[in-house]
DNA sequence: ACGCGCTCGTGAACGCATTCACAAAGTCGA
DNA sequence: TCGACTTTGTGAATGCGTTCACGAGCGCGT
């Protein structure tokens, strides 16, 4: 059991934390595949502006076109949660986003507690995207006392000593890591003591985390050197002749 | 025709095909897949942290285990920048570090344009991670008159309409987008319209760039949206008893 | 000098994801 | 009611990426 492996699409490690190579033979009982999970809030996304221009239903055509994939596409994934489009018609847009938000497990409200509030631990407290999709912040926490106390977007700082108190407090089951890159594993490691299982780390670094927690990372310096290769391609093959 | 408009989810770029979708038989001439390509700031990352350990040299097993990947993706990724490994010894850490900086094309700096100053963009700018690897910020853009004259670290917020001045004057090539979601496509267009190529997006939405234009984005509600999926699954079948 | 052990580099096997292509199933108008 | 049209849902084909497995090459100790 416990074959839950961390899900990271970019990389780093899963379930690899103890020092076992590869005894997981990937199992995938019945679950919907991971890049199709990866497009759901795309799609839930491109459903909801659709929603606001007026339509009830949304040809597979259409919805690949807002959310800038294949129309294939769109129905093998949607199929993967059943069959609910209409032949001859398409989906109707309020069922469709409810069993999308249904699968994503977004329609109970998710408890987070996010972990340094430096440059980017302020913007990730003051976007919207997070409540508007059921996500409340239940805790802001810094290791830097000097921080306690502030206020902001209407939290007040804690301390990471008062970890546990938030996570217990709350039932918080996701962790943002918003450190210094050499702070990250250990807030890691007590977020995991804390019984948080979902960690999502915007610090540039690898996390090793224990089976059954799920890691996710964003990289903002990653992404620029991804550009930074195709820009340099582009320039070194500009002038052929 | 042409929805084959640049990918954009985790992929990069459809700067291949300048026109025709279908003829395109997939030529990827001499280039390093898009996977590995993705992973080499990975390795970069792990190789600096190697060098500053004090590690001259390091075997594909060591990185791996450094990056949280497996070592056999390693040699592979690697063996697309050519033979720079020593077999029984393994690779020459400042060697490595060279090879692939040269591969990503961050041995020439590069000039960024950043639009949008909101908390986003406010810690974007502040980021560290951008100057740390060759990319600075030739300009720091918003709408908003309100903003304009603010200092940001250490850069003068100026107006969108100095864009092309911007671009122009500094070489810019590539393009951030920290703006909020509505005013995203008008941004990219005039950031295509003055020069740039490369698109970072951080707007909740999708965009459209013609052929030649690299786009990649990051969605922070994406990442926790697809978290909270696992989650979900994780205490759906959390007593299977 | 020479074999032994280590590690790279890579062909081959495998599995997952994307795309194609079409029958099934529904709507709509006459 | 019926037939033409639209669009879904899905087997099949294809392509890409990962992993396996091992031969080739290199350093080192004797």
């Amino acid at each position: 059991m416990s074959e839950q492996r961390a899900a990271q699409v970019d990389g780093a490690v899963g379930a690899v934390g103890a020092g076992t190579p590869a005894t997981d033979p990937a199992p995938r009982r019945r679950g919907i595949p991971d890049a199709s999970v990866a497009r759901l809030p795309l799609y839930l996304r491109s459903l909801h502006g659709l929603a606001e221009g007026g339509r009830t239903t949304v040809s597979s055509e259409a919805l690949a076109a807002a959310a800038g994939v294949n129309s294939a596409k769109v129905r093998k994934d949607l199929s993967h949660l059943g069959s609910y489009g209409t032949r001859g018609v398409g989906y109707e847009v309020d069922e469709l986003v409810h069993h999308i938000s249904n699968a994503l497990g977004l329609t109970q409200h998710w408890s987070v507690v996010l972990v340094g509030v430096g440059n980017l631990g302020h913007a990730l407290a003051g976007y919207g995207g997070f409540a508007s999709r059921g996500f409340q912040i239940a805790g802001l926490l810094d290791a830097d006392r000097g921080r306690v106390g502030e206020q902001i977007a209407g939290l007040m700082v804690r301390h990471m000593d008062d970890l546990d108190e938030v996570v217990r407090g709350n039932g918080v089951s996701i962790g943002v890591i918003a450190t210094p890159a050499r702070a990250a594993q250990e807030v890691c490691d007590r977020l995991v003591g804390a019984g948080v299982t979902s960690i999502l780390n915007f610090a540039p670094t690898v996390l090793q985390v224990p089976p059954g927690v799920d890691l996710r990372k964003v990289d903002l310096s990653m992404e620029l050197q991804i550009l930074s290769f195709h820009e340099h391609r582009k320039s070194a093959k500009g002038v052929p002749a």
